[in-house]
DNA sequence: CTGCTTGCGATTTTT
DNA sequence: TCGCAAGCAG
């Protein structure tokens, strides 16, 4: 495996972007020039990173300071690589490469006040959060069951990625009669930041938006970092989300020299709050601004391309991009249809022994890629089966295990006394018989004599809802805190020490002495070692909060070896930013690819963003590409039919079908597994369900009900709908469905209408549809068919 | 206060 | 089907 645009060659340090000719034209162009906005749109494997790169030692050629110059990317891995290559184009300079997150972590340390904070604190992750949100529902007395935790974290998490306080959120819909989740949002919001200020603390999303607030409310702020600033670049633009985007709107205001990088036609998480419209009205926010364009892709074969090309092709909200390349035409890209999941991974196992064996093919070259987590199961069994090595890029991350949360917690303790998130995990860990009763009275005496938890935990005595015995519990426990306390300003490796051998954890699992407590122990080592390897490297600068920040605000999933000599699982989104010769991309069916949830939403935006990450998967291969999809597919225990994506019908891809195949899966499996019980329920749509299914697919024989009498708008033939009759425009449409529409079907996929029956409410539509080459009735009126394109 | 059981719920996840 | 989280017995 390698990361694109990785190959860092000699010439990049001899040169150090001197004008040399190894570059694109449009390359030279970006790296060239010098003041004013800058937006270089670079498709899939066009040198981007490279660019970026080189413009900065440009920069610095020109005589600019080093230290104004300020580059910013979404993850650590991003920031880390640029930084590298940065320093070794220029030796010794100090350009400040970073995260989003991470520099706004580091303003808001050096104006914590300004936003109600101090400067020691905690930055909470997503379980932090759940935790902490779980405890303002019971001061609130909000029944969590209804009102899920991560349900209302994502409104408020919603929120802040569109800006809106919770101030703001409260009055716009503490009045407003309607939608449940938002009244109770209302009330929520408010609270749960509160609850985040008296902890003295953060979750992501507040880290931009403290910053935003920061740099809105004090003028003199904004303008001397703008200053301090004068070049801003920032990559992958297109994922930006308007908290990231107003904080570069205001770096780069007096000293509008701002140079973003990114692809629209990659935006894939627009579902966490990027607005891909930030890097399409760039030319409108800045209006004297270049824009160059990086089409030649140094990547894939032109066959590859051709199918990324197609496909991308039909996004309608899109800016045309060219897409060429030098390289040869290749291998013919391959969709392939095959039983079941199984025989797909098999069948993907095979291909991987020959590649391998036949074509010397080290298996780090090969990458499989699905939609969702689950699809990996089967893959690797029969990677197993095999016995071909692999890797799955995924897990859980370091920082998530609990035995890494748990030590960590200890040192947030430490750090930070009001962090009762922190004190509430470790306070009975190990077990000391403090339990949730007792947390609770520790923690809301703390609230009501207006201390922190630890100060509380010290005055164990004087709480008086406790019983003797837990007071003494407690009470131990803030000596312990106290005696912790003695090793705060020391080296972070020290004081965990300390805190592994004082509190009894690290002996905990030394005597548990199983498979997994090993694990955990040595899962705390690493942890450790990661501790000193920080002391080292900071330095004099070293201190606890600025450990503490940087495991926060680092997902140590990034350990796919790139050598490994395995082949790489990972998820489409895990698959952005790499590259592989050999590619999968399984599964590529509807409801998977595009997601049930983009179908259901019945958005455009959303299908185009399936569109997107379906592009990225293909763009990631460099020879081998094979799209692969099954007929049925069993999913959370449940044997389902697979419909092929209707993605697939917009390439031109080479067939291999291996159902057709003798010898592969006979009817005889088939029928029986359509008499599955499962099966009607699912082709079928049982009424009884739901009446609003979207499975009212009716019988292909005339078995389906027979026309209810018709309907009382004599004259009118499908314009009952049309003029009104129907429930909803949606409806409308539906109803006017003519032979020859052309329709997409959320489950099916697109088709045209072969035929039409009835009229008004019972009009009956029939689809033949492109993939699966069914055909199927619906009553147009009630089934989730719609119209593409317009009618002649 | 802890250990077990049942039940629900379920994409994607840069920080 | 599976994994975690809330809910009850000892």
């Amino acid at each position: 495996m390698k990361n694109s645009d990785n190959g860092f060659d000699a010439a990049d340090a001899a040169v150090a972007g001197s004008g040399a000719n190894d570059l694109t034209e449009p390359q030279n162009a970006a790296v060239e020039h010098f003041e004013g906005p800058l937006l270089v749109l670079a498709g899939p494997g066009s040198g981007k990173t490279r660019v970026i790169t080189r413009r900065i030692a440009r920069l610095v050629e020109r005589g600019v300071d080093p230290r104004e110059i300020l580059a910013i990317t979404f993850t650590n891995k991003a920031a880390g690589e640029m930084g590298t290559r940065v320093q070794q184009l220029l030796p010794g300079a100090y350009v400040w490469v970073s995260t989003f997150h991470r520099f706004c972590a580091r303003l808001l340390r050096k104006r914590p006040e300004a936003v109600g904070l101090k400067t020691n604190f905690s930055i909470y992750d997503t379980a932090d959060q759940q935790q902490l949100m779980k405890q303002v529902l019971r001061d609130l007395d909000i029944d969590a069951t209804h009102y899920s935790p991560r349900k209302l974290l994502h409104q408020i998490g919603h929120a802040k990625n569109a800006m809106i306080t919770a101030e703001t959120y409260a009055r716009q819909f503490n009045d407003r009669v309607g939608d449940h989740m938002q009244s109770v949002t209302a009330k929520v919001y408010p609270a749960y930041q509160r609850a985040l200020l008296d902890a003295n603390a953060v979750d992501f999303d507040d880290l931009l938006l403290h910053v935003v607030m920061l740099l809105s409310e004090n003028e003199e702020i904004r303008s001397d970092l703008d200053n301090r600033f004068k070049f801003v670049l920032v990559d992958e633009y297109q994922d930006t989300n308007t908290a990231q985007y107003t904080i570069v709107r205001a770096l780069a205001q007096d000293e509008p020299h701002v140079c973003v990088t990114g692809d629209p036609d990659q935006s894939i998480y627009g579902w966490r709050g990027a607005k891909i419209e930030n890097i399409l009205k760039f030319e409108r926010d800045y209006p004297d601004a270049t824009t160059i364009r990086l089409e030649d892709n140094f990547r894939s074969t032109k066959s590859i391309l051709k199918a990324a090309d197609d496909l991308i092709a039909h996004n309608v909200h899109r800016k045309k991009k060219v897409l060429r390349t030098q390289n040869d035409d290749g291998r013919d890209v391959t969709r392939m249809r095959l039983r079941d999941g199984k025989a797909e991974a098999e069948a993907i196992a095979e291909r991987i022994v020959d590649a391998h064996r036949e074509e010397g093919r080290p298996y780090s070259d090969i990458a499989i890629f699905y939609r969702v987590n689950a699809l990996s199961r089967e893959i690797e069994r029969a990677l197993g089966r095999q016995k071909i090595p692999y890797q799955v890029a995924a897990g859980t991350a370091f920082y998530d295990r609990a035995e890494v949360k748990d030590v960590l917690g200890y040192l947030r303790l430490i750090a930070n006394p009001d962090d009762v998130v922190a004190f509430r995990r470790i306070v009975n860990k190990p077990k000391r018989a403090i339990g949730d009763k007792t947390q609770q009275r520790v923690t809301s005496w703390a609230e009501e004599q207006r201390v922190d938890a630890v100060e509380a935990s010290r005055h164990a005595e004087q709480i008086k809802s406790l019983s003797k015995r837990a007071a003494t519990s407690v009470k131990k426990f803030g000596a312990l805190i106290d005696a912790l306390d003695e090793h705060a300003e020391g080296p972070v490796g020290e004081l965990m020490k300390q805190v592994l051998d004082q509190t009894g954890y690290a002996e905990e699992l030394k005597n548990e002495d199983s498979e997994e407590s090993m694990q955990r122990l040595a899962n705390v080592e690493e942890l450790l070692t990661a501790a000193c390897e920080y002391d080292r490297e900071a330095g004099e600068e070293g201190s606890l909060p600025g450990f503490l920040e940087q495991t926060s605000l680092t997902n140590e999933t990034d350990t796919v070896d790139e050598e490994a000599g395995k082949v790489t699982l990972m998820t489409l989104h895990a698959a952005k930013g790499l590259e592989f010769p050999v590619v999968f991309v399984v599964a590529v069916e509807q409801m998977l690819l595009p997601h049930e949830r983009s179908l259901k939403s019945h958005s455009i935006m959303e299908l185009e963003e399936e569109r997107r990450l379906l592009f990225v998967g293909i763009t990631r291969a460099m020879e081998e590409l094979t799209l692969s999809h099954v007929e049925r597919r069993e999913f959370r225990g449940r044997p389902t039919l697979a419909v092929p994506s209707e993605f697939l019908s917009e390439m031109n891809l080479e067939v291999d079908d291996r159902v057709s195949d003798p010898g592969r899966g006979g009817p005889a499996a088939a029928e029986e597994w359509e008499n599955h019980s499962d099966f009607d329920d699912f082709a079928f749509g049982d009424a009884s369900e739901e009446t609003e299914n979207s499975n009212e697919k009716i019988e292909e024989s005339p078995k389906a009900k027979p026309s209810q009498g018709q309907p009382k708008v004599g004259g009118l033939t499908t314009g009952a709908a049309l003029l009104g009759g129907g429930t909803s425009q949606q409806a409308e449409l539906r109803a006017g469905f003519a032979v020859g529409d052309k329709v997409r079907h959320p489950r099916y996929g697109t088709g045209i209408v072969v035929e039409t029956d009835g009229f008004a409410r019972n009009r009956r539509v029939t689809v033949e549809f492109e993939d699966s080459q069914d055909r199927a009735t619906f009553v147009a009126d009630k089934s989730p068919l719609q119209p593409i394109g317009l009618r002649p």
